[in-house]
DNA sequence: CATGGTCAATTGTGATCACAAATACAAATG
DNA sequence: CATTTGTATTTGTGATCACAATTGACCATG
């Protein structure tokens, strides 16, 4: 048999889990939209065991609802759940933020520039998934540097949630600039300016829920 | 055949995934305690399926880890990842706390009072695990108020993800007060107390901090 | 006494099957 | 044409099995 690398295995479920996370991070499935246990399986040429457990895991992270009788799809969350997410976005990204401004040398702000044009030429294309993926690269870059892993893993869970809406909310969006904010977190952490940074993270996490509150 | 009332069905990898999420968050179980899954099976008396979802529900949630060989077990927590999930529980928690204020009438104030002497008991009694429980039940029945039911579930993993530390904490920590900082609490519902509040909440969350730090 | 090796038991994984419930669709009925 | 009924399909659930990898215990060797 060939030998594998240690790192590039990985279970069945495991690899379905990480595809379908990325499928629903990044907005590339629209709100509702349904997931059953054999089309997943068919997609994926494995039994319904594996994606069992792969559904099951999104549902227990609120990536996916279950409806009464067992069935699962992207959720269509409320505006009371979406201004409630983005708190808890807020909340912990500010936390994160400030976690890792002592940490933040410059090597990571240009990492952060590079990231910052990757996703002004995704606003330019008006691609929407590239858009979203781009951006959350920006953010859980910044935040690694907090070294606070169970508190980047919560977050990450709301983006999670957060996925299909942001998708269906960019639609009506209508971009036409590259992200502002983006610009006064990069001032903030030249300067090592705690304050605005705090400011300037909770800006961008709660700018997208206003074109919503219409 | 029987009718059966709606909401007294579920399905069997639920029932397990209650029970064994209510034995860790509450200490019921030792940090680094395994689990297999024939025997959480035989104990069941199911077969290993609706145990591996249950237990994979889990380890997703962060209340049990998985080695690099997948098998199960309840985590050790280090030292920095017990700082930081302290620092989640206050973050979220006075939030949901201040959310709660404007909607906490009288009677929910004699409930939490009910709570807490049912907390005193357990502390004569020396009764970690209902310790746990009833304080928890205290935190949840004020963040009930706050109707924030996404910010609720993600504390809730965090408590989880805690539960067989704090009750080996428990031990080492050799209380023998009831919860001198519920009071504050209660006394900062009474008044409408914003900023006290806040105070005490994230007090409370914290304290049991102190005494891992020696 | 410590160390390495061999073999049996344990453990998680994934495929398959039977089953019951829910759903979808078409035909029948008013 | 709208509503209901009946049937076929789809869907999630749980049990069982084979398999590979890991673990653990016992024994031999230095």
């Amino acid at each position: 048999m060939v030998e594998k690398l240690q790192d590039s295995y990985l279970a069945a479920h495991d690899q379905l889990y990480r595809s379908l996370r990325m499928r629903i991070m990044y907005g590339e499935v629209s709100p509702g939209q349904a997931m059953t246990l054999r089309g997943v399986a068919e997609e994926f040429s494995v039994s319904v065991t594996p994606v069992r457990e792969a559904l099951k895991r999104l549902a227990a992270e609120g990536a996916l609802s279950i409806s009464v009788s067992g069935r699962f799809q992207t959720p269509a969350l409320t505006n009371d759940r979406i201004e409630e997410l983005a708190a808890l976005r807020a909340l912990i990204e500010v936390e994160l933020a400030t976690r890792a401004l002592p940490r933040a040398h410059m090597a990571l702000v240009e990492r952060l520039q590079t990231i910052n044009n990757a996703i002004s030429v995704a606003v330019a294309k008006a691609d929407a998934v590239t858009y979203i993926r781009t951006n959350l690269e920006f953010h859980r870059t910044l935040y690694l540097r907090a070294q606070a892993p169970a508190m980047l893993a919560t977050v990450e869970t709301v983006w999670l949630q957060m996925g299909p809406t942001m998708r269906a909310l960019y639609g009506r969006l209508q971009r036409k600039d590259p992200p502002m904010h983006h610009r006064l977190i990069l001032a903030a952490l030249k300067a090592g300016d705690e304050p605005g940074l705090r400011v300037a993270v909770r800006a961008d996490v709660t700018q997208g829920l206003r074109m919503l509150a219409r």
